[in-house]
DNA sequence: TTCTCTAACTTGTATATACAACCTGGCGGA
DNA sequence: TCCGCCAGGTTGTATATACAAGTTAGAGAA
């Protein structure tokens, strides 16, 4: 059985993806030119923009006439994060955040931890331990683990400035993201540090992301039922959308 | 002010765009090939093949080499019906699915569901309310009104045997969705339903379709949040999925 | 009738070429 | 020095052409 040989566009294209992957290509970075895949790669101008055109459809990159093509900010507004920054969730509402670092540390990954991440008991992961509030009150409670081996400085990360979630975007792209909402009583210590009373749902998110291939980060996510909502608006690629900020709309609707 | 000429391919990919949004393409009609578009639109084939192409990325179409180009089938996988088919998700979990109807009847729409909808008050509206059972099990209450305009003989279904979002995507395509999901406590009424205890949290998701433009159903879905999570999966388009049924794997995580 | 093979049409890919619009660095003039 | 302009590189689009491969309907043979 013989492998059909891949499109040559094909072949470009995962020439790039591979050397974003690799991190040999950084977010910023200049990607080659089509002049120069053409010389590098002996294909012609049009394969090379096909190639380009495509990778910037799928996010990894962003084109500027006459600049060149460069590698897209992990993931600018890309599903992958949808749920994910509440620093600037928060922001856009015109709110302040702020946030408070209970634990941040280094753990050995035991029980569903190690399940999760795909690794070996007693791996090394980076365990930390925050609450995000908005305009001073609690609304998110991130029990996060990070693979040690992934973000080797995470230790020394000031996370009550820059969230967990956004530092580890500039480690590396995350291609892949998972997540599993529902809604719980939180324990008895979630519960205290989200000033939630005691018959008041919570809102659980777990999240899991993939970066080269693997699962580096696993988070729960805890919000108290009464203050926090997932909203999402999804729009079939190439559609311009026809709901004026729809999602602020329903939020409105109260039952 | 001059408006600057839309490209070529995208006036194609408009012109095919509209003959499905406004019905006259239905899906798995046949779409002009690339060659009758070459004569129509008096550009050339590669223009009429970017067009489709794109076309085809974006869900709207399905193509095969040597039959031709078809309308797809209302979104197959994509996003917008992602959390949408809940008999399907029970099917594909190899469950059994039922589903009993309450109430099937017309209404005059007031307050926040013509405000939802976009509509005066006292449009007519059609107003749905089941439980779908997984195994015997109530798993979802389903409470949902849609635009009496949009789907006349919407009386006449029998939503024990097809589910309201299945009807829905027969009648036209669903081209744009919005959702937020809540924690809360469900009411009395639901409760009973769903046969939860008194201190049980409900996730409820809040459902807003588009189609041809414009709002035409809204749905409010309750579920018992001891016997069900919403899970989402999330791949950049272009990337073969590194992690091997990545969701079911989380869902087995408690904490 | 039934089967086979071919002609015609379809999509998928690849190339060479062309022109427009955009951006930047550097040269030259004031 | 400072400013303006232009050359050359970059992307964006469009066309004409070519060949490969998948599909189908129908002509023609058995």
């Amino acid at each position: 059985m013989r492998a059909a040989p891949k499109p040559m566009y094909q072949q470009v294209k995962d020439l790039i993806i591979g050397r974003i992957s690799s991190g040999e290509l950084k977010p910023r970075d200049r990607v080659p030119s089509e002049n120069e895949l053409v010389g590098a790669m002996k294909v012609s101008r049009m394969t090379a923009n096909r190639a380009l055109r495509e990778l910037t459809d799928e996010g990894y990159v962003h084109r500027v006439a006459g600049r060149g093509t460069f590698v897209a900010d992990f993931r600018s507004q890309s599903h992958v994060l949808e749920v994910q920054n509440i620093a600037r969730e928060i922001e856009a509402r015109g709110h302040v955040h702020s946030c408070e670092v209970i634990r941040q540390s280094m753990q050995h990954a035991r029980g569903e931890i190690a399940k999760a991440l795909h690794v070996e008991q007693g791996t090394d992961v980076f365990h930390l331990l925050l609450v995000h509030f908005e305009n001073g009150a609690p609304i998110q409670v991130e029990d996060r683990y990070v693979l040690a081996e992934f973000a080797p400085n995470c230790l020394e990360q000031d996370f009550e400035q820059t969230t967990p979630s956004a530092y580890l975007t500039t480690i590396a792209p995350l291609q892949e993201a998972e997540h599993v909402v529902r809604a719980e009583h939180p324990n008895a210590a979630v519960r205290q540090r989200l000033r939630m009373s005691a018959d008041e749902p919570g809102l659980v998110v777990m999240r899991r992301t993939w970066s080269r291939g693997r699962p580096v980060t696993f988070a729960r996510l805890h919000h108290p039922g009464s203050r926090y909502e997932l909203a999402g608006h999804y729009t079939p690629p190439g559609t311009r959308a026809s709901a004026p900020s729809g999602a602020m709309q329903l939020e409105k609707l109260r039952q």
